[in-house]
RNA sequence: GGUCCUGUGGUGCAGUUUGGAGUGCACGCCGGCCUGUCAAGCCGGAGGUCGCGGGUUCAAAUCCCGUCAGGACCGCCA
């Protein structure tokens, strides 16, 4: 292979001849002077050619380009003060077309999100599209690197199971040889196995499927879950400490990687606000009141209220919201003893969006039996998930986060489709 | 699933209220001119079943009904 150099060496390369791969960015074709802007991960570059009178084969290359070409280059590199990018171009002694785009392209800067996301690949050569990968995978790795540090073990669970995984509501049904199988709604009921398990901690990083016809800018059909679960829990609350201080950790590391971004670190403990205490609070200092159908908890406009409020009063972009009533929240909750109205449960809200749901889960047989039944489910017909706490399980608790939902508010973006690859909707299922 | 909004050359829009020839703008595309451009510039050109189907009318991008697609908010959630 031909030894490339990147466009972001190009400074410390000025008098050594290069090779550029990239695509082709800016034409500016004149009759004696051609530029070039080409464009590869790392940055743009000014290609510059001045034509001949006579043959000029490299000249009628350049001449036939069409933007968004790809292109193998090589010349020197030149300091050149009056160039507006970077002060430096490359003077070309080769240009190799690769592969030539057609024209017109069918996207550009302007295009709407849908006709971007129709062209995804186009849409993402943008340098602050790729942007966003680029902070998804310094955030990721650094996820998992603190649960690494703390003792966790990574779990990749199936995702297609034989018998709805949560509420048993709004699952994909896909065909399973002579039998029918679901599409995993949550990594729920495998994390607590693998607490049952004795493996003391675990998380996992994986596409989660919610059959829900859901049109905002924040959900999604298929998305990144990252799930935590930890035993021998008192209570929510250790579930809490940990996850704030992951995040904290997380964030930091995006921070300190991408410092332009202005993402603000949290301190920890983030602000922490009962759901009674919420909408008390909400219904003496702002026009939230219950809508019609309430559960008790918050709606999102309530969600969005309380957040602004924390913000005043705590100046925290961060705010757990606990003790969730037992009508908002699933049977495997766990009630605390003194107060069977609620439950040991959390959500976590960023910038007024929810990012995370958790909970201390109820491990005790019984119990969870008599929870299900009052809410009409017969415990034991879920399969392995009933037979999970006969044999000794630990307290346990653990949450859930989307990181495509974390990823939007951290980068300001409007749309969970901004922060997604290829994006999975109710009625998106392509590219 | 509910309510509201939007579909007009490749892209993004204006035109719709008050019906009168596919009218206009920006970018892109094609051709010409152009030694240093850098949001390149100047000149010329091509490109449209006005989402689709039906209706009203002498006449529909424009009004009405249906339908499809997209968006916002709600419900649901991460």
């Amino acid at each position: 292979m031909i030894e490339r150099a990147l466009v972001a060496e190009l400074p410390a390369r000025i008098g050594q001849r290069v090779t550029l791969n990239g695509f082709v960015a800016v034409l500016r074709l004149q009759k004696k002077m051609q530029f070039v802007v080409l464009r590869d991960h790392t940055g743009q570059a000014q290609l510059l050619h001045a034509r001949d009178e006579g043959d000029d084969q490299l000249g009628d290359v350049l001449d036939g380009l069409t933007l968004e070409s790809a292109i193998r280059v090589s010349g020197e590199v030149v300091e050149a003060a009056q160039v507006k990018l970077g002060g430096l171009e490359v003077v070309l002694d080769e240009v190799e077309v690769l592969s030539l785009a057609e024209t017109p392209l069918p996207m550009d800067e302007k295009s709407g999100l849908d006709t971007r996301m129709n062209w995804r690949f186009l849409d993402l050569r943008t340098p602050e599209h790729r942007r966003i990968f680029e902070v998804q995978t310094v955030l990721e790795a650094a996820m998992r690197e603190v649960c690494v540090d703390q003792g966790f073990l990574e779990l990749h669970s199936p995702k297609l199971m034989g018998a709805a995984s949560e509420s048993g509501a709004e699952v994909f049904k896909v065909e399973y040889f002579d039998t029918q199988a679901y599409l995993a709604q949550s990594p729920q009921f495998y994390k607590q196995m693998a607490i049952a398990a004795g493996f003391e901690k675990v998380f996992e990083v994986g596409p989660v499927f919610r059959a829900e016809p859901s049109f905002t800018s924040r959900h999604a059909t298929e998305f990144t879950g990252v799930d935590a679960e930890m035993a021998w829990v008192e209570s929510h609350e250790d579930v809490m400490r940990f996850e704030e201080e992951w995040l904290r950790r997380s964030v930091a590391a995006v921070a300190d990687r991408f410092p332009d971004l202005g993402v603000v670190v949290p301190d920890v403990p983030f602000p922490r606000v009962s759901m009674a205490d919420a909408r008390e609070w909400l219904q003496r200092d702002t026009d939230w009141r219950p809508g019609p159908g309430d559960k008790g908890d918050l709606d999102p406009a309530g969600e969005r209220g309380i957040a602004e409020l924390v913000r005043q009063e705590h100046g925290h972009e961060w705010v757990f919201l606990t003790e969730f009533p037992i009508t908002a929240r699933p049977f495997y909750h766990l009630r605390p003893a003194d107060r069977p109205d609620v439950t040991n449960s959390f959500d976590l809200l960023w910038k007024g969006i929810e990012v995370t749901t958790g909970a201390q889960r109820e491990h005790r047989y019984d119990v969870l039996k008599r929870q299900a039944a009052e809410l009409g489910m017969d415990f034991e017909s879920i399969g392995f998930y009933a037979d999970i706490f006969r044999f000794g399980c630990p307290p346990h608790g653990g949450f859930g986060l989307g990181l495509g939902r974390l990823l939007m508010v951290m980068l300001g973006l409007e749309s969970i489709r901004e922060a997604t690859f290829l994006f999975r909707g109710p009625n998106r299922l392509t590219p």
